[in-house]
DNA sequence: CTTCAAGGCCAG
DNA sequence: CTGGCCTTGAAG
């Protein structure tokens, strides 16, 4: 109410643009495209477009072409298994869970923009500016996503589905799960509290200050953890845990115990995340399972972007370690890595990528609908897609001369996999040989990866 | 108990 | 056939 012109995020249906009345069929839509999917399913009707079944679907022309507008209700992610077959009233069906979350989700975009409206206002920008700058137009993403793939109307389809199935498995160790019930006690000590307690606004304020930022770009940014705070953590982990380590081994004991550091941090990291947390259990652990490996690399490349730590060298702040070149055994080496993880840093610093951009790119790897067995791979999509359009905002607006940036960034990220396929399997090969300490969270991750088929 | 997404009804 | 309003009933 202090703002008069408010923006409300009051949604419109995704099929015809008239007002919403609740959840029908899958997702939000108005009342008259549920009554008519419902009819259609219902009485398995078959329309027939006479023009090019293209027809524009919006309030006043609904009623014009039913074909087209059954067509637009399947590929806006209605779902015909949620009309009954039987007919029965009342009740909840499976898709309940998927209402829950979607809610939390649009409610946490309120509160990014309620956050984002706040420091705006503080910091003297004109409000009213920014609003009609459309600065919302990414949420679109959220309505146009195409849940289900149904190339045709299939009216037949009314069987069971089976289209989520409970492939849960809790048979892995789950040195993460530990995490999860804040019992961890493994070789890193590290305070997962403090290692993510989100960052001093101030800090980063003087990037809130651009009116056109999207505000989860800006939530991402805020709640990104800073190198002092890691560093903070490192401090305390290598006095406690690497004092008089300083035979030949111990720089590979180095590297094993920043990168459960750093893996540390990822978790808390996701874990902290709004979104992240409207995931079942088991779905934030196959993505941290599916993803870590991406994660670190961008973690030690960002380090060098944002920080200027010295290329030869690897890891945080002050505990850097220094890379052999005498690294024999078979699979990659650390000179390969780095020599290859070097040249998307060079690439980077062409870009200039920023704070915000590399914050957001770390979403885009989390929320991955390709990781395996997920339970609910739907909401993770609609996640990478937002997040996507938040990205193709900010870009838009802070690089208005470069309108092709995010494909240059997307680019850094189709290359920055193999190098984590590649970290990876040095990991394991190390693994093989005995070197990573068990039980540790490096040691989960790449159980996870490669005892699953 | 309340919620709210299903199905049902019926004037237009 | 459409679409606004009503009834139902499992889940929370």
């Amino acid at each position: 109410m202090e703002f008069g012109c408010e923006v409300d995020l009051e949604e419109l249906c995704p099929v015809c643009g008239d007002k919403v009345s609740g959840y029908h069929y899958g997702l939000l839509t108005c009342e008259s495209c549920k009554g008519f999917f419902k009819r259609t399913v219902q009485n398995n009707k078959i329309y027939a477009c006479v023009d090019k079944q293209q027809c524009r679907i919006d309030k006043a022309q609904r009623k014009r072409c039913p074909f087209c507008r059954f067509q637009k209700c399947l590929h806006v992610g209605m779902r015909i298994e949620a009309v009954r077959a039987d007919r029965m009233r009342g009740g909840r069906n499976k898709f309940g869970p998927t209402y829950k979350r979607d809610r939390a989700l649009k409610q946490q975009q309120r509160e990014a923009y309620i956050r984002a409206h706040r420091f705006r206002t503080e910091s003297g920008t004109p409000v009213a500016s920014w609003i009609q700058n459309g600065d919302f137009t990414f949420t679109e993403s959220l309505n146009t996503v195409t849940i289900q793939k149904l190339s045709t109307p299939s009216l037949q389809s009314f069987g069971p589905t089976g289209a989520i199935q409970n492939l849960c498995s809790s048979a892995s160790s789950w040195t993460i799960k530990s995490m999860y019930s804040n019992t961890y006690a493994g070789s890193a000590v590290v305070d997962a509290v403090t290692l993510m307690e989100p960052c001093d606004p101030c800090s980063k304020l003087r990037f809130t200050q651009d009116p056109r930022m999207p505000p989860l770009v800006m939530e991402f940014l805020l709640y990104d953890p800073d190198e002092l705070q890691l560093q903070r953590n490192t401090d305390v982990h290598f006095q406690q845990e690497l004092t008089g380590c300083c035979s030949y081994r111990s720089t590979f004991k180095q590297v094993y115990a920043m990168v459960d550091l750093l893996l540390h941090a990822i978790v808390e990291w996701a874990r902290m995340s709004a979104l992240f947390k409207q995931l079942q259990i088991s779905d934030q652990m196959k993505l941290l399972h599916h993803c870590w490996s991406e994660l670190l690399a961008l973690d030690i490349i960002s380090g060098q972007i944002l920080y200027d730590r010295q290329a030869s060298l690897l890891l945080i702040g002050d505990h850097e370690v220094e890379l052999p070149c005498t690294d024999h055994p078979p699979g990659p080496s650390l000179f390969d890595l780095s020599q290859r993880g070097q040249a998307l840093v060079e690439k980077l610093h062409i870009l200039k990528v920023d704070h915000q951009e590399l914050a957001s790119i770390k979403y885009l790897i989390l929320f991955n609908p390709a990781a395996k067995e997920l339970e609910d791979p739907g909401f993770i999509e609609k996640v990478k897609l937002q997040v996507g359009g938040a990205l193709l905002e900010y870009t838009r607006t802070a690089c208005p001369q470069l309108p092709n940036r995010l494909a240059h960034l997307l680019e850094f990220l189709s290359e920055l996999r193999p190098l984590s396929c590649l970290a990876e399997e040095y990991l394991y090969c190390r693994h093989l040989r005995g070197e990573v300490p068990c039980n540790s969270l490096l040691d989960e991750m790449l159980h996870a990866k490669h005892n699953c088929p």
